[in-house]
DNA sequence: CCATTAAATTGACCATGGTCATTTAATAAT
DNA sequence: ATTATTAAATGACCATGGTCAATTTAATGG
């Protein structure tokens, strides 16, 4: 008979969830370990692994939640009509998914799914990211020789690279809106 | 007294090398693990690190190795004088990239360098594969209105992307290959 | 209310990357 | 040659994520 979920189960999951939020907050993401979490959360280890496939998933939960609360407010704005307001819109996302190294490599690893199964919340955001953009590119006087869809994944691809590059030492010297406006001006106003 | 560094060292590091591509050879990079190189080279595990900061410098200089040989072809043909042209050109570096997740994962971790001073094999290539491209670009009939460094970042970041989504559950339908066209028609010959 | 079954929890244990005080070997100084 | 000095190598040990057989707790049926 099919059994339904244990209020236990929640409630054990929810504070798994606060304490790591709560740890986060104090110290950051990448100095996170179980071991803490658990002992914040009054739990074994095993039974955190029973809530989360591995220490990523939890990430993938937090962080993808963070990033998901970003893209509301993007959902909300007017479509940004030329190329420094589209930068500006994108900046609060950027400056979180590069709030550290650790976040980033975590985001990119995440942005797709390795199975359809397995789509966590990150690569659901990414999906999303595209629609919302999308959305802008349908009322603003960009380019029209090709698809919404394709300008936006091409967004996508710029806004990756340009937070990728910051993080190395060798190009940091411009920062992410100084990067990204010229790669935006050439993708969405081209001149030829 | 500046000593020179010892033969021995040289010896040892080169044993440890041999012993991780063999082990790779035999079952790809991401099963590689350092109790095993150390057994294979005969060595114990501390002289490991006290050649390698860490696993990832290890596979830093072996993925890195393999890119710069593609790059080295790359480097000696012809400009590639249209979008399918060069995507075939690229092929090659593309499927060694993609060849293990892990592979994929650690080249981008490690295409920029966190500090001046660790400037890596795999950063270096990305640098080097810059350089070659803009070359190509010098001697082809794509888009000047920018700059031919600009428009090689472009197509690194439309090849990073491609494969990115190639790892993904939700779009790996599509080839490299039929997901790249598309991005540099649309980057390198924009129709407006 | 007890017996049965399934879900949830536990913690000892494992796998693996990485550290460091100690030992060994090579080179330079006398 | 002998000693002093520096480089290299060692392996016991640690940190941390992750596993799993055993146990406890909750739901279900008679």
């Amino acid at each position: 008979m099919a059994r339904q979920i244990q209020k236990r189960t929640l409630e054990t999951r929810a504070r798994l969830v606060a304490a790591a939020e709560a740890l986060i907050e104090q110290n950051g993401f990448e100095s996170l370990r179980v071991e803490e979490v658990v002992l914040k959360a009054g739990t074994a280890k095993g039974t955190f692994f029973a809530h989360f496939k591995d220490k990523d998933a939890l990430m993938d939960q937090i962080i993808g939640g963070r990033i998901d609360r970003l893209l509301d407010d993007l959902a909300e704005i007017q479509a940004p009509q030329n190329v420094p307001e589209t930068i500006e819109a994108l900046m609060p996302l950027c400056e979180f998914m590069t709030c550290e190294r650790y976040v980033f490599d975590l985001i990119y690893r995440y942005s797709g799914a390795a199975a359809i199964e397995e789509i966590g919340m990150i690569a659901t955001t990414f999906g999303r990211q595209i629609e919302i953009v999308e959305g802008w590119l349908g009322n603003a006087p960009f380019r029209k020789d090709i698809s919404t869809g394709l300008l936006a994944e091409g967004m996508q691809a710029f806004l990756m690279q340009a937070m990728a590059v910051n993080f190395c030492a060798l190009h940091n010297a411009l920062s992410i809106r100084d990067r990204l406006a010229p790669y935006l001006e050439a993708w969405l106003t081209p001149k030829v």
